[in-house]
DNA sequence: ATGTTC
């Protein structure tokens, strides 16, 4: 088949492919990409070079992986899954991203759309007032360092204690929302300073906040919808899409510099200067990891603070309080990470890049409110189309490091979305068809409009089908915050 | 993604 590049690629079922090892390439193990032929060509080539070159890096085991929502990125694709042996492979900044733990939060509530509707222009201006958004903004909570440093290391549970949602939201939450191995002294004062004013922001780009509805007749599946809290009839829910802000990209840069030099003193070389890594038992490995946890832990904070200034923005608008408003956390789940996980091979270092993890029933790290139906998973569509809510599968435990896809991936660049149409125009028109936005930046919104990005139905099509996740719900927007 | 070229 012709395809977006000169490699060789094999298809393996409709919905794999894979790049062979090859003499030359260096390539250690295969790279493989979920996706389907439709999907596969609307690719970017960047996509294929960068899974090769994630294949060459010392230590990764059985494939370097990409996504059908991938894409072009710092290094590693987006949409990408690399695991290493923690013995003898590496751990790179490149394969998580500048936002550290950026991840999806899903609320439901148990209010319907004809509930809402009437009030939907005044709620959104409530989330607007409280939930600040756009570059640099800052939040509600004030901290100093050593709270902060707290926030480091106990993420959304520092929150819970600090009055910032319920105790109860702690199990829908990925790690339970505080990750080991959190160290602040391995921060430096730069990202310190970046964060300390940034907790319960929404940030800028991709990142949003949006109310949604189940959409009638496209619940696929009831039983572990139920089990969910998704009770369908056009009720509406809360998803949130953020991470740890101006601290994690800190955290990424300072790293990646630290990293640059150390790849030297170690004798690692790399296909690409961005692929910067350091074997991860090595000081400078060990170090990162530690600043990454940090980051991510204060992203489950961010996200956690977010969703008590949440709460109480339906409060207001609706006379009665979050829990008699059912506002219970579905979950949250972290799409840039790496993280230490057991496969068949041992104790394995999976970066996910723009990937979710997708632990099947009965996985021994699922809490208890999931152990029937698998973990959650929150993909993000476009503000325009649609998102979807899923579960893991076993089969993602066997053939993707327990991995799945984490939204539906741009087709078109920001400043081609922004020559194709003004913020306002998309504003008004969003708001004819029922989407009331609110946004920071009009060219912002420009960026992020529908036709940028990948249809996010059939890329979860092909995850569905390829067994690493299964549908359970559709979600449609009737408004959105955006930075 | 990001005090959007410290």
């Amino acid at each position: 088949m012709k395809l977006n590049t000169d490699m060789l690629i094999n298809r393996i079922t409709d919905e794999i492919w894979e790049i062979p090892v090859s003499e030359k390439s260096g390539m250690l193990v295969p790279a493989r990409i979920y996706a389907t032929e439709t999907v596969l060509r609307s690719m970017d080539s960047g996509v294929f070079d960068q899974v090769t070159n994630v294949a060459c890096l010392p230590g990764i085991q059985r494939y370097a992986l990409c996504m059908p929502d991938g894409h072009w990125g710092y290094g590693f694709p987006i949409g990408g899954v690399a695991a290493f042996d923690v013995r003898n492979g590496v751990i790179s900044p490149g394969g998580v991203g500048y936002d550290i733990n950026c991840g999806m939060r899903l609320i439901r509530t148990d209010l319907t759309l004809d509930d809402v509707q009437p009030r939907l222009e005044r709620l959104m201006t409530e989330l607007f007032r409280r939930v600040p958004a756009g570059v640099g903004a800052g939040g509600f909570v004030r901290l100093n360092r050593p709270s902060f440093e707290e926030v480091m290391t106990k993420g959304a549970r520092w929150c819970v204690e600090e009055g910032y949602g319920w105790h109860r939201d702690l199990a829908k939450i990925e790690e339970q929302g505080c990750i080991g191995g959190a160290d602040p002294s391995k921060v430096t004062d730069r990202a310190l300073a970046r964060g300390i004013n940034q907790l319960g922001t929404l940030g800028s780009g991709n990142h949003y906040l949006e109310v949604q509805v189940v959409s009638n007749g496209r619940v696929f599946d009831p039983d572990a919808a139920a089990a969910l809290g998704i009770t369908g009839h056009d009720q509406i829910v809360v998803m949130v899409h953020c991470g740890s802000r101006g601290f994690g990209h800190q955290v990424a840069s300072d790293y990646l510099n630290v990293f640059e030099k150390a790849m030297r003193r170690y004798g690692v070389s790399v296909k690409d200067q961005q692929l910067a890594c350091a074997p991860f038992r090595s000081e400078e490995g060990q170090d990162y990891f530690a600043a990454m946890n940090c980051a991510a832990n204060t992203a489950f904070a961010n996200r956690q603070v977010i969703t008590h200034q949440i709460r109480e923005a339906f409060a207001a608008v609706f006379g009665q309080s979050a829990e008699e408003l059912g506002m219970e956390l579905i979950y949250d789940v972290a799409h840039n990470i790496a993280k230490v996980e057991r496969y068949a091979e041992g104790d394995l270092l999976v970066h996910r890049k723009g990937s979710t993890r997708a632990f099947g029933p009965g996985h021994p790290d699922l809490p208890e409110p999931f152990r029937k139906i698998g973990q959650p998973v929150i993909c993000g569509g476009s503000m325009e189309t649609g998102s979807y809510l899923l579960v893991g599968t076993d089969r993602a435990v066997r053939d993707t490091f327990g991995s799945t896809m984490h939204g539906s991936g741009r087709t078109m660049s920001r400043a081609q979305a922004k020559k194709s149409v003004r913020g306002e125009q998309l504003q008004q028109q969003m708001k004819q068809r029922g989407i009331v936005v609110k946004a920071v930046s009009m060219s912002g919104l420009a960026e992020e409009a529908g036709f940028a990005y990948k249809n996010i139905s059939e890329v979860v099509e092909t995850v569905d089908r390829a067994g690493i996740t299964k549908k359970v719900a559709e979600l449609r927007p009737i408004g959105n915050i955006k930075g």
